[in-house]
DNA sequence: TATATACTTGAGTGATCGCTCAATAAACCC
DNA sequence: GGGTTTATTGAGCGATCACTCAAGTATATA
């Protein structure tokens, strides 16, 4: 009985995720969305009821795309080339959104309102740390990185630079790829 | 012949710079600066001419702030240590309007609409970087690190990571004084 | 004290915000 | 093909955005 959307769904969330990404929550009106998205108002809301709640599956999208990068990263080069490698990935992409974090960008601008997406934001930026230190943990058990550190604190260091790392490369007036291959050298070391 | 006006300028420009730190540009409306600044519109705009405008000397009050901060430090305890210490003013003062740096926060907001307030707050990080050069050049030659590395790479490192420390202490569920202490062991050393 | 010169007030500007909803069109089952 | 169900359309909602301006008030000089 009933009709099919004209549109994937999952297409439109990762299209949206790269809007979101690149200019923010604020930054991104529903005029931008229904650009992007090719969508109506009532459509929009039809399909996604509020623009918070899209940002919440783009935020998602976000995370579990950036999960299974690493996994795939770790499954075909290890654990430790795994994390030097990371960060490459985004920022070697010409098309990438932005060179920034997006987990991290939800979580400075909407902390201070006490918006739950900064929540949101930060139970993925747990995850991802759960994620680095089980791959520290697993370089250490294969001898490759010293084995009396602390994987938890290696990955919230690895984490926290990272972090440091992309926001740094959104700089104009600065070499993104010296300093992150500058960062991977680090990777394992201390 | 004029009248004065009943309020100190800078004054407002420091609670004006502590409002944006904390909300943002986006996340802070006129209705909120009228009632931070007990100004009615009008003489908003008498003063400061736009919020824009306003935006631009809390970011510049905010980098000399941090200058001559960091500046004080280095004379009371020389130039290692005070990069050491540095991070810890912010984070360890409980009425700080947030921990992550506003210069940062004003890049990845703005960056993308090519607003050119993001080229001040660039301006102002190339700033910051140029005076940790100059102290990790002035711990070189008293001895105090390695004088085979390059202080404009151990700045840009510093940096970086510290921008790093400061978003990850955002995070609630993060020990910011924990990872604060470990940054500064690590100043100096590679 | 008179006057010129600012500062202050606050109602109100057009534009844009996220969002609603009644009307219309399209696709599925029988 | 008829009937049902859902997707799509787009004008327009109230609220808020940054901002303006004419009128009123206070202060310094003459």
């Amino acid at each position: 009985m009933p009709r099919k959307p004209g549109y994937d769904r999952n297409d439109l969330i990762n299209r949206a995720r790269d809007l979101f990404w690149r200019q923010g929550w604020a930054g991104t009106s529903l005029k931008d969305l229904e650009a992007e998205l090719q969508m109506k108002p009532g459509s929009f809301y039809a399909a996604f009821g509020s623009k918070d709640a899209l940002y919440g599956l783009a935020l998602d999208q976000y995370a579990s795309d950036g999960a299974a990068r690493l996994h795939a990263l770790a499954g075909e080069h290890g654990p430790v080339e795994a994390l030097r490698r990371f960060p490459l990935e985004v920022l070697k992409n010409p098309s990438a959104p932005a060179r920034a974090c997006m987990l991290s960008r939800t979580l400075l601008e909407l902390q201070a309102h006490e918006h739950p997406l900064a929540d949101r934001a930060s139970d993925h930026l747990r995850g991802m740390e759960e994620q680095f230190a089980t791959l520290f943990t697993e370089a250490q058990s294969r001898g490759e990185i010293d084995p009396t550190l602390d994987p938890k604190k290696l990955a919230r260091k690895y984490q926290s630079d990272l972090m440091g790392l992309r926001v740094t490369a959104e700089r104009r007036d600065v070499d993104a790829l010296a300093l992150a291959s500058e960062f991977a050298e680090t990777v394992g070391r201390t």
